[in-house]
DNA sequence: CCTGTGAATTAGATCACTCTAATGTCGCGG
DNA sequence: CCGCGACATTAGAGTGATCTAATTCACAGG
């Protein structure tokens, strides 16, 4: 039986641990991943990461003690309101140069991610702040995914996955997963993209592949691809 | 036909260290030594980057074994052809990004030089060479610097420095160094920037402080200020 | 109620980078 | 020619981040 207390006082004893481009990754998966409701195990965290278990453990310890993240049960962490500050300013900075690069460097849709996913973690807060209002204030990514307002929560996962639509639905894309430059080449070439409405056709039960229409253009999309794709289904729906 | 094509990868072989910003600071740094004429001795290598130096010793020992530096006497070090060229590309990134910064978002000429010091490390070749292109291939950055092409030779120091010019002389100011935030401001606040020609008014034999006079205003410039100056002193010339 | 299984953790090691303290090496002035 | 001062290097240790291998833990099936 151990004695895992900890009760030493919540109290503003927060940044001990040094804000390094390996801690804002970690804060960035396990909010990934708790954001979506899955609980934050150390296997999740880890394979998210492509690191060992114990590496995660190891570092666990350090956020558990920094008071970023907080033990739930046994394997299982949370951000704390401190952790969940720093992501959501890593995403936010990650959206933020996703879209300034496309808008301002013409960067491709499919690279940006690659390309802000190392940057996000080397942006000054006057450099965020600059490009935030040389964008005019964007609310949206060119992944339709929301750019968090510094310090301001807001609703990471409203949306419905594609893979929840059921035969004739008709779906209005909203956002799609920019971890994978192939697929995001993948579903531009289809015309798939933010703001797109298309249509199900047919759909395997569970989680096989899709087929789906946009406007004249029948595509069958893969199990995985498909999880990349969140919107809203729509019961009737024009064209836009 | 001969087949000669044993010696395809040499470029391989060289990369055995990983280009850390840590290593690409050493490189910058010997390279900022060496440039000058000054011999890259441990200590003033140590002195540039705020380590100490068993710290530099230890680190040249992995430069010297990946082939970046070469021993040249008791605790003297120069680049190699391909420590140069690294180092000329962590140059040209961090002048591309002051360019940069400075003409689309509008970051003063005081500031980047920190911003692109941190960012010149995380640059992809591709976002570089969008960069430079947004820019019109830029000869030259805000502080009247050349930036250098890839892969391709320049003449980093053909400037005269501000200390070596006479009472009488005027100088047309070419390059700034951007180390010195405060400085900057305090030059720009002068009227002391890159293109603009002054005359020196007087000047303590030596490396004391200067007086000198930009268009109409007089101005005494301390040494160390003095120091941060190059350019071209001219027997006469046009107030531009 | 016990045990097997799978996940989490601990143990022990490595590598990069840094430090302080101790030692080695050069070159110059007496 | 010797020693002294300045500089470089070696020795030894610490931290961060990772790994593999061994161990411990929680829970479910018999």
């Amino acid at each position: 039986m151990t004695f895992e207390i900890t009760d030493q006082a919540p109290a503003e004893r927060c940044c001990q641990i040094e804000l390094t481009e390996t801690v804002e990754n970690y804060l960035k998966a396990i909010f990934a991943i708790t954001s979506r409701g899955a609980p934050g195990s150390t296997s999740s965290i880890a394979a998210r990461l492509g690191v060992t278990p114990p590496s995660v453990t190891s570092m666990l310890g350090r956020l558990r003690d920094s008071g970023l993240v907080e033990q739930t049960s046994w394997g299982q962490v949370a951000l704390t309101e401190h952790g969940e500050e720093h992501a959501r300013g890593v995403v936010r900075r990650h959206r933020l140069l996703e879209t300034f690069l496309h808008r301002v460097l013409g960067v491709g849709w499919d690279e940006i991610h690659e390309e802000a996913e190392v940057l996000e973690h080397h942006l000054s807060e006057r450099l965020e702040q600059l490009i935030d209002a040389a964008l005019g204030f964007p609310e949206r990514d060119p992944h339709g995914d929301p750019i968090p307002r510094p310090t301001v929560k807001h609703e990471e996962d409203g949306e419905t996955p594609l893979a929840d639509s059921a035969q004739g639905d008709h779906f209005l894309v909203q956002r799609v997963n920019d971890s994978d430059s192939a697929a995001l080449r993948h579903l531009a070439d289809l015309g798939i993209l933010p703001g797109v409405s298309l249509e199900v056709e047919s759909c395997s039960s569970g989680e096989g592949p899709m087929q789906v229409r946009v406007r004249d253009r029948t595509s069958v999309l893969s199990g995985d691809v498909v999880d990349l794709i969140r919107g809203e289904v729509c019961a009737q729906v024009a064209t836009r």
